[in-house]
DNA sequence: TATGAATGAGTCTTCATTCAT
DNA sequence: TATGAATGAAGACTCATTCAT
């Protein structure tokens, strides 16, 4: 078989398995059963199960970060709500459509050791200074009120990853209107819960 | 020594262990020489490995809920915001003061088997539950906004843990003004970050 | 079963297999059958492989160092020649006496990586420069002919190993007159071959 | 490429590994890499690695002998001092030239399985039955003196050996004077060490 | 209760060898 | 001849759990 195939199709069958018994409780064994290759092949392919799992990791993040653009405030073009719309649309399509890739992004590749556990902060915290850079630019441009903007961020990230969990967990990755999903979240966290005119009493 | 004094002094150590390495990466013989017994002892108090992690995690569980009380809107007593800036204050507390205790909650538990995950979701599940249904009489009262009020309170739920998430990793647990966390992180989900009167472009 | 016992029993079943089969033929398994335990069971009493056979290397080496006596020049006691002898006797005994300790030292430590081969180096390297030191002092007493001494003392060593080396192979460790062993080597070396105003044509 | 040549190429790169990492550490794939072929064509010219390694073997041993005349007495021709002499010094000679050659025989051919130790040993046993011999015709023609000649040839072999190992040892097999080397061997043994008039008080 | 020696199933990893192309 | 992907037996090592004392 073609190498390239090869691997890939070891990638295809880890991802599975990964997503769905986490990365501790897969083992080589069941990889190479699943794949229907010897042992010594899969060490043809990647150095070791770490390897590979950090390979597949390296993969999705850098997967969904191409589905993200800048946002960009001008006259011409989409106005910044479609474009932040965009973004989301774009993110939750991709994870959506693979229920064990949003597993392992989710929880399998939660609480391994340091090197694990550090790409996946260093990719969540990118994603929280994006969303913070903008609420930034927003406060100065007086369209975003005074507030903690490194907070707002992160409940605005972790109100995702919480949304997409209860999914994974409901509706098996797959959603209906993936449109309605993200605008209902931007309003979540543009206009809060409050009714208009209300505050907490 | 007491059983329920040992027990407890085993425990103890767990906690710490689990909190610092994660479940797979705390040995048996790391706990048994923590807490200075022996290989056997452990066994008398303690069926196997999983069921002191899942006797832990029940505490855990359990010791969060204690520190909720539900909001009851009245006339009389403390201002609804005050209960659930109350209630915030109070989780948050007992979370910043256990470092390893958060850190099994956010990252220990997560993506171990089956029964452990689907413990740590119904809890997560519950306390979302719990959002929804204040939201829910919210709307009846017009208080909150019409919205999808399931997806709110995800995403109420998944702020606070990416915002616990985030002093854990930065601040090694520790709050300083607790209240102030809070009261951010009410305004936040209640308010929205929009300044009054914009509405995104 | 004793600890020390239970660790004397593997190290035992080791230089068996050892001796016999050498390093790299010699399997965990094996050793593990010969003494009849379990695979963790080894695990407990030694590192690994590699540190089993260190030991039992290091025992091998103080043992014969054990033997061997600087040979002290006097009027009163023992002459140097008997001296020497009792030192030869000894180490053949010794070795002799264990045929798979001998096939260790002559064969099995041999081409292993760095770290055996270097310490089996480094004793050999100790005797050679033991008995170059009595050729020295030999020769400012000019008990001894000018000679290079180094070349003499590897000479000596070397002659002995091969020594030893045929008499694991013929006699299988089995030496009938230990002292009139001895006695051949000493004056072959002290004495040479010649037989006496020969020199060679 | 011609057979015969890609053959030698092989065996060439292969002493090298041999020589420089001995023979479990040097794997198919050096071999393979170091003469630039694929690891089928390997098996095209050696049945496999042993088969390899014995060839090699095979071929040193039959280069040292080759080096080797029988000494000739008679009035004419080169004396018998100078027919051993020529003897030591083309077999120094020729291990010097080649460190990797000398290491293999020496260190990376010992505790392999019983077939190389069977090779090796029987090569010193026939050198050992060379000098025995030598040394038995010695005695008839009252030369050599009465002595166990069988332990006088295993010392003679054994020091040569030894002296070579520390050569490779410490000066990387390269000999500045070989002729010297060799005169002092053999004044080593033909002499002994004692100074004339002294026995070992 | 307490001990800690013993267990062995299970995991990763290596590498000489084969064989379809 | 030459290739290199594929194989799988074999090896080392781990660790939760048991049990005789």
């Amino acid at each position: 078989m073609d190498p390239s195939e090869r691997r890939r199709q070891i990638l295809t069958k880890a991802v599975e398995l990964f997503g769905k018994n986490g990365y501790h409780a897969t083992s080589i064994s069941q990889i190479i059963q699943a794949a229907g290759i010897a042992r010594g092949t899969f060490y043809l392919y990647f150095e070791n199960k770490r390897a590979l799992f950090d390979e597949l990791l390296d993969d999705m993040l850098r997967g969904i970060a191409a589905r993200i653009r800048t946002v960009v405030i001008s006259n011409q073009g989409p106005s910044a709500r479609d474009q932040i719309m965009q973004n989301l649309v774009n993110v939750i399509e991709l994870l959506s459509e693979n229920r064990a890739f949003l597993s392992i992004l989710l929880e399998g590749a939660v609480g391994l050791d340091k090197g694990f556990a550090d790409k996946l902060a260093d990719f969540y915290e990118a994603a929280v200074e994006i969303v913070r850079a903008s609420l930034d630019l927003g406060q100065k441009m007086e369209l975003v009120r005074p507030c903690n903007t490194h907070i707002a961020a992160l409940a605005v990230i972790g109100g995702l990853k919480e949304i997409l969990h209860d999914i994974l967990r409901h509706e098996g990755g797959r959603i209906e209107d993936i449109e309605a999903l993200a605008c209902e979240v931007l309003d979540m966290f543009s206009r809060g819960v409050l009714a208009k005119g209300v505050s907490i009493p």
